[in-house]
DNA sequence: CCGCCGATCCTCT
DNA sequence: GAGGATCGGCGGG
Protein backbone atom coordinates (compact mmCIF):
# COMPACT_ATOMS: atom_id res chain seq x y z
CA UNK A 1 0.00 0.00 0.00
CA UNK A 2 1.07 3.43 -0.65
CA UNK A 3 -1.53 5.00 1.70
CA UNK A 4 -0.35 7.05 4.70
CA UNK A 5 1.65 10.32 2.85
CA UNK A 6 -0.59 12.64 3.38
CA UNK A 7 -2.80 14.65 1.19
CA UNK A 8 -1.55 15.49 -2.77
CA UNK A 9 0.42 19.14 -3.10
CA UNK A 10 -2.19 21.18 -4.98
CA UNK A 11 -0.99 23.60 -7.27
CA UNK A 12 -0.23 26.56 -5.24
CA UNK A 13 1.92 24.86 -3.88
CA UNK A 14 3.87 24.79 -7.15
CA UNK A 15 3.05 28.03 -7.65
CA UNK A 16 5.64 29.87 -5.40
CA UNK A 17 9.04 30.86 -5.52
CA UNK A 18 11.23 27.98 -7.64
CA UNK A 19 13.70 28.25 -4.32
CA UNK A 20 11.07 28.06 -1.53
CA UNK A 21 9.33 25.23 -3.49
CA UNK A 22 12.41 23.26 -3.91
CA UNK A 23 13.55 23.62 -0.16
CA UNK A 24 9.82 23.08 0.35
CA UNK A 25 9.78 19.53 -1.64
CA UNK A 26 12.09 17.66 0.70
CA UNK A 27 10.38 15.24 2.59
CA UNK A 28 7.37 14.80 0.22
CA UNK A 29 6.98 11.93 -1.65
CA UNK A 30 6.35 11.44 -5.22
CA UNK A 31 3.98 8.72 -6.19
CA UNK A 32 3.57 6.98 -9.27
CA UNK A 33 0.90 4.46 -10.57
CA UNK A 34 2.49 2.31 -13.27
CA UNK A 35 1.53 -0.59 -15.43
CA UNK A 36 4.22 -2.92 -13.30
CA UNK A 37 2.60 -1.62 -9.86
CA UNK A 38 3.17 1.60 -7.13
CA UNK A 39 6.36 3.43 -6.63
CA UNK A 40 6.44 5.75 -3.87
CA UNK A 41 9.93 8.38 -3.31
CA UNK A 42 10.98 10.06 -0.70
CA UNK A 43 12.18 13.36 -2.07
CA UNK A 44 16.34 14.12 -0.28
CA UNK A 45 17.72 16.29 -2.56
CA UNK A 46 16.86 18.68 -5.74
CA UNK A 47 17.61 21.80 -7.17
CA UNK A 48 16.61 25.04 -8.33
CA UNK A 49 16.74 26.60 -12.00
CA UNK A 50 15.56 30.00 -12.02
CA UNK A 51 13.98 29.61 -15.89
CA UNK A 52 15.37 33.04 -18.56
CA UNK A 53 16.77 34.38 -15.32
CA UNK A 54 19.03 31.44 -15.09
CA UNK A 55 22.31 30.46 -17.46
CA UNK A 56 22.37 26.71 -16.20
CA UNK A 57 18.59 26.30 -16.96
CA UNK A 58 16.97 25.31 -20.12
CA UNK A 59 14.94 27.70 -20.45
CA UNK A 60 17.88 30.33 -20.34
CA UNK A 61 17.81 30.94 -24.17
CA UNK A 62 13.86 30.90 -24.10
CA UNK A 63 10.67 28.88 -25.36
CA UNK A 64 11.80 25.45 -27.62
CA UNK A 65 10.29 22.58 -28.44
CA UNK A 66 11.77 20.49 -25.76
CA UNK A 67 11.49 23.02 -23.15
CA UNK A 68 7.82 24.15 -23.51
CA UNK A 69 6.72 23.17 -20.71
CA UNK A 70 8.52 25.14 -18.37
CA UNK A 71 6.58 28.05 -19.66
CA UNK A 72 3.55 26.72 -18.95
CA UNK A 73 1.86 26.25 -15.36
CA UNK A 74 3.00 25.19 -12.74
CA UNK A 75 2.72 21.63 -10.82
CA UNK A 76 3.67 19.98 -13.92
CA UNK A 77 6.40 17.49 -14.90
CA UNK A 78 9.60 18.30 -17.23
CA UNK A 79 11.30 15.56 -18.54
CA UNK A 80 14.20 15.20 -20.85
CA UNK A 81 17.10 13.35 -22.22
CA UNK A 82 20.67 13.68 -21.55
CA UNK A 83 23.83 11.96 -22.73
CA UNK A 84 22.62 9.35 -25.39
CA UNK A 85 20.64 7.24 -22.24
CA UNK A 86 19.36 8.86 -19.31
CA UNK A 87 15.88 10.47 -18.07
CA UNK A 88 16.04 13.73 -15.84
CA UNK A 89 12.77 14.73 -14.56
CA UNK A 90 11.46 18.62 -12.86
CA UNK A 91 8.74 19.79 -11.52
CA UNK A 92 7.53 23.29 -12.98
CA UNK A 93 6.77 25.95 -10.31
CA UNK A 94 6.16 30.07 -10.14
CA UNK A 95 3.20 31.87 -12.40
CA UNK A 96 2.08 30.43 -15.78
CA UNK A 97 4.84 32.30 -18.24
CA UNK A 98 7.88 31.52 -15.10
CA UNK A 99 9.66 28.99 -17.02
CA UNK A 100 11.27 27.87 -13.15
CA UNK A 101 11.92 24.09 -12.38
CA UNK A 102 12.69 22.18 -9.67
CA UNK A 103 15.02 19.43 -10.63
CA UNK A 104 14.51 16.45 -8.82
CA UNK A 105 17.69 14.59 -7.86
CA UNK A 106 17.52 12.30 -5.30
CA UNK A 107 15.02 10.16 -2.83
CA UNK A 108 14.50 7.36 -1.02
CA UNK A 109 12.43 4.70 -2.10
CA UNK A 110 8.92 3.96 0.09
CA UNK A 111 6.79 1.85 -1.37
CA UNK A 112 7.27 -0.85 -4.22
CA UNK A 113 10.72 -1.44 -3.54
CA UNK A 114 10.47 -4.55 -5.63
CA UNK A 115 9.73 -2.86 -8.95
CA UNK A 116 12.39 -0.14 -8.29
CA UNK A 117 14.85 -2.86 -8.30
CA UNK A 118 13.68 -4.58 -10.92
CA UNK A 119 14.25 -1.32 -12.92
CA UNK A 120 17.72 -0.85 -11.85
CA UNK A 121 18.98 -4.43 -11.35
CA UNK A 122 22.74 -3.13 -11.04
CA UNK A 123 22.21 -1.41 -8.02
CA UNK A 124 22.22 -3.42 -4.75
CA UNK A 125 21.78 -1.43 -1.67
CA UNK A 126 18.16 -0.04 -1.11
CA UNK A 127 19.07 3.58 0.04
CA UNK A 128 20.84 4.15 -3.22
CA UNK A 129 18.26 3.03 -5.75
CA UNK A 130 16.99 6.30 -6.29
CA UNK A 131 20.47 8.50 -5.87
CA UNK A 132 20.99 10.85 -8.46
CA UNK A 133 18.50 12.06 -10.96
CA UNK A 134 18.19 9.71 -13.99
CA UNK A 135 18.08 7.02 -11.19
CA UNK A 136 14.96 8.34 -9.34
CA UNK A 137 13.57 8.87 -12.80
CA UNK A 138 14.12 5.36 -13.87
CA UNK A 139 12.25 3.89 -10.78
CA UNK A 140 9.58 5.93 -10.86
CA UNK A 141 8.99 5.54 -14.56
CA UNK A 142 9.26 8.97 -15.37
CA UNK A 143 10.48 9.23 -19.35
CA UNK A 144 9.42 11.30 -22.39
CA UNK A 145 5.72 10.64 -21.86
CA UNK A 146 5.84 11.91 -18.60
CA UNK A 147 6.34 15.37 -19.81
CA UNK A 148 3.91 17.68 -19.43
CA UNK A 149 2.00 15.43 -16.81
CA UNK A 150 -0.28 17.33 -14.30
CA UNK A 151 0.55 16.41 -11.03
CA UNK A 152 -2.44 18.29 -9.61
CA UNK A 153 -4.99 17.14 -12.40
CA UNK A 154 -7.50 14.82 -12.28
CA UNK A 155 -5.33 11.75 -13.68
CA UNK A 156 -3.48 10.98 -10.71
CA UNK A 157 -0.46 8.54 -12.57
CA UNK A 158 1.91 10.65 -10.55
CA UNK A 159 1.53 13.10 -8.03
CA UNK A 160 2.94 14.52 -4.94
CA UNK A 161 2.32 13.84 -1.37
CA UNK A 162 2.44 15.66 1.67
CA UNK A 163 4.64 13.68 3.07
CA UNK A 164 6.70 14.91 6.56
CA UNK A 165 8.60 18.06 5.14
CA UNK A 166 12.58 18.05 6.60
CA UNK A 167 13.28 20.36 9.30
CA UNK A 168 15.39 23.27 8.85
CA UNK A 169 17.81 21.81 11.14
CA UNK A 170 18.87 18.57 8.47
CA UNK A 171 18.81 20.99 5.25
CA UNK A 172 21.70 22.00 3.78
CA UNK A 173 22.41 23.99 0.58
CA UNK A 174 25.22 24.64 -1.74
CA UNK A 175 25.76 24.84 -6.04
CA UNK A 176 24.48 22.70 -8.03
CA UNK A 177 26.26 19.68 -9.24
CA UNK A 178 27.67 19.50 -12.57
CA UNK A 179 26.34 23.36 -13.78
CA UNK A 180 29.18 25.76 -14.06
CA UNK A 181 26.95 28.52 -14.92
CA UNK A 182 26.04 30.43 -11.85
CA UNK A 183 28.06 28.12 -9.62
CA UNK A 184 28.14 30.23 -6.84
CA UNK A 185 24.64 29.86 -6.28
CA UNK A 186 23.56 27.53 -3.56
CA UNK A 187 20.25 26.44 -5.42
CA UNK A 188 20.74 22.61 -4.50
CA UNK A 189 19.23 21.26 -1.25
CA UNK A 190 19.10 18.05 0.82
CA UNK A 191 18.50 16.25 3.62
CA UNK A 192 21.93 15.78 5.68
CA UNK A 193 20.90 12.59 7.25
CA UNK A 194 20.01 10.58 4.25
CA UNK A 195 22.06 7.95 2.46
CA UNK A 196 20.81 8.29 -0.72
CA UNK A 197 22.27 12.29 -1.35
CA UNK A 198 23.95 11.69 -4.80
CA UNK A 199 27.58 12.74 -4.40
CA UNK A 200 28.78 16.54 -5.35
CA UNK A 201 30.47 16.99 -8.64
CA UNK A 202 31.70 20.76 -9.82
CA UNK A 203 30.32 22.15 -13.60
CA UNK A 204 32.47 20.80 -16.38
CA UNK A 205 33.55 24.05 -17.33
CA UNK A 206 34.88 25.16 -14.34
CA UNK A 207 38.82 25.97 -14.83
CA UNK A 208 40.45 27.48 -11.90
CA UNK A 209 43.31 28.88 -12.91
CA UNK A 210 47.09 27.26 -12.04
CA UNK A 211 48.91 29.30 -9.50
CA UNK A 212 51.20 31.86 -11.39
CA UNK A 213 48.34 33.24 -13.24
C1' DC B 1 37.73 3.95 -1.80
C1' DC B 2 38.43 7.18 -5.41
C1' DG B 3 38.94 8.93 -9.99
C1' DC B 4 38.77 8.23 -14.85
C1' DC B 5 36.33 7.18 -18.96
C1' DG B 6 33.18 5.30 -22.39
C1' DA B 7 28.43 4.85 -23.70
C1' DT B 8 24.97 7.01 -26.88
C1' DC B 9 21.59 10.31 -29.09
C1' DC B 10 18.70 14.35 -28.68
C1' DT B 11 18.76 19.30 -29.07
C1' DC B 12 20.03 23.67 -30.56
C1' DT B 13 23.53 26.50 -33.13
C1' DG C 1 28.39 19.15 -35.61
C1' DA C 2 29.29 19.69 -30.70
C1' DG C 3 28.15 18.99 -26.18
C1' DG C 4 25.13 17.81 -22.37
C1' DA C 5 21.31 19.33 -15.08
C1' DT C 6 24.65 11.19 -15.88
C1' DC C 7 25.86 6.55 -14.62
C1' DG C 8 28.51 2.63 -13.41
C1' DG C 9 32.40 -0.41 -14.51
C1' DC C 10 37.13 -0.73 -14.17
C1' DG C 11 41.80 -0.11 -12.63
C1' DG C 12 45.10 1.67 -9.40
C1' DG C 13 46.52 2.89 -4.62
Amino acid sequence: MTGGQGRRLDRSFFARDVTVVARDLLGRVLLAHTADGDVAVRLTEVEAYAGQDDPASHAFRGPTVRNAVMFGSAGHLYTYFVYGMHWCANIVTGPDGDASAVLLRAGEVVAGEHIARARRPAITRPELLARGPAGLATVLGLRRDASGADLCGTVDRWQVLEGQLVTTDRVAAGPRVGVAAAAERPLRFWDIASPSVSVYRPGGRIRRCASGG
